[in-house]
DNA sequence: GCAATCATGTAAAACGTTACATGATTCG
DNA sequence: CGAATCATGTAACGTTTTACATGATTGC
């Protein structure tokens, strides 16, 4: 799933500008996939010499001009092929957070738990802005949306259960480290 | 996190070729960070530049030569600065499929329901692999180790749960679409 | 007055994957 | 006999991020 695919998909659901299209990426997809002002823009302009979208200039006054684009019928095809091309495998997940938990033998007792700490105030945050978005009129959002937001949620309150739960895994094995490299008693060893 | 500070992490473990590095990350680290031949090379001949790792050549008689890569004492120190160098942000999820069911209204109902079934697969299997992973000797498995993979575990039977409860929710998008594009009769249902 | 929002785009740099090149050995 | 495993490396390619360039307007 690249930029140009997801570009087509964004506008399936109603014309927009390169701004816009980035914008929308911010909602519910956020947390599924993102893109840049870098990668969007000469997407757009590809998919137009391609015949893919239409591109309708827009002269604004009291703003920087717009250019509108919308899938055309061969656009269409294309988002359907594309979507249809393969059963897609695995989700890719890279996670700094869990590459250091699982080297947290190595690192300071009191980094480690900086880090558990925010990370749950961040889920925590997550999960309520969810619920309220939850609350949002059911006409705005399709059942596919409400099954992507729910998903994130689930998958969110699963993780914030998980580290609750389970932290002291990695905390101890932080101290492990700690009581290891910073006391001086003889039994201390491989300190260089 | 980058392939070089994923080397380092790898080798504090314990000395390893680079081929040995690709197969250690085939492991619990796999779900949540890979990387192909082509990245770890060329980043360990750099590492050894820098002094961070040392290299040793053995030769072998009945398999190509191996080089073994150690942490040296200035490679353990940048491993923990680039660990602890910033509190991680929120994980980086690439969603094929949740990409697909956001769009599963302009999806072949068929389609859509092989993508799910397909996913419940996966899911099921890999949730049956950690299970009898965690069977493993304890001695083994760090509790670091078994925080991560516990954490996959969650995540998995969580997503599993999700879906096996709302599947209804993009199957009933993509059978609106059906209706409106292809049938005749008000009141077919996805036959194929 | 300063930051944020609206709006587009380019260029360079970073990072990583894929394919290619080589070749013995071991297992089914 | 073919596939998989062991083992290293390069080069081309693609994708995406980051930084830069420009500039009016609106809200605090």
């Amino acid at each position: 799933m690249n930029v140009r695919t997801l570009c087509l998909a964004v506008l399936s659901l109603g014309d927009a500008t390169g701004y816009e299209i980035k914008k929308r990426l911010e909602g519910p997809l956020h947390y599924i996939h993102e893109a840049s002002f870098g990668s969007i823009y000469p997407a757009l302009t590809r998919l137009t010499t391609e015949g893919l979208v239409t591109c309708t200039e827009l002269n604004q006054t009291k703003r920087p001009d717009k250019k509108v684009y919308a899938l055309t019928q061969a656009g269409k095809v294309a988002l359907l092929d594309e979507l249809t091309a393969e059963i897609p495998e695995t989700d890719r997940v890279r996670s700094d957070f869990l590459v250091m938990m699982h080297f947290a033998h190595l690192l300071p007792p009191a980094f480690v738990e900086q880090v558990i700490e925010k990370r749950l105030e961040v889920y925590r945050a997550l999960l309520g802005d969810l619920d309220r978005e939850a609350l949002w009129p059911a006409r705005e959002r399709s059942p596919a949306t409400q099954f992507v937001c729910g998903y994130g949620r689930a998958v969110i309150a699963a993780s914030l259960k998980y580290i609750e739960e389970n932290r002291h895994l990695v905390e101890a094995a932080a101290l492990m480290t700690s009581e290891q490299t910073t006391t001086s008693q003889p039994t201390a060893t491989a300190a260089e």
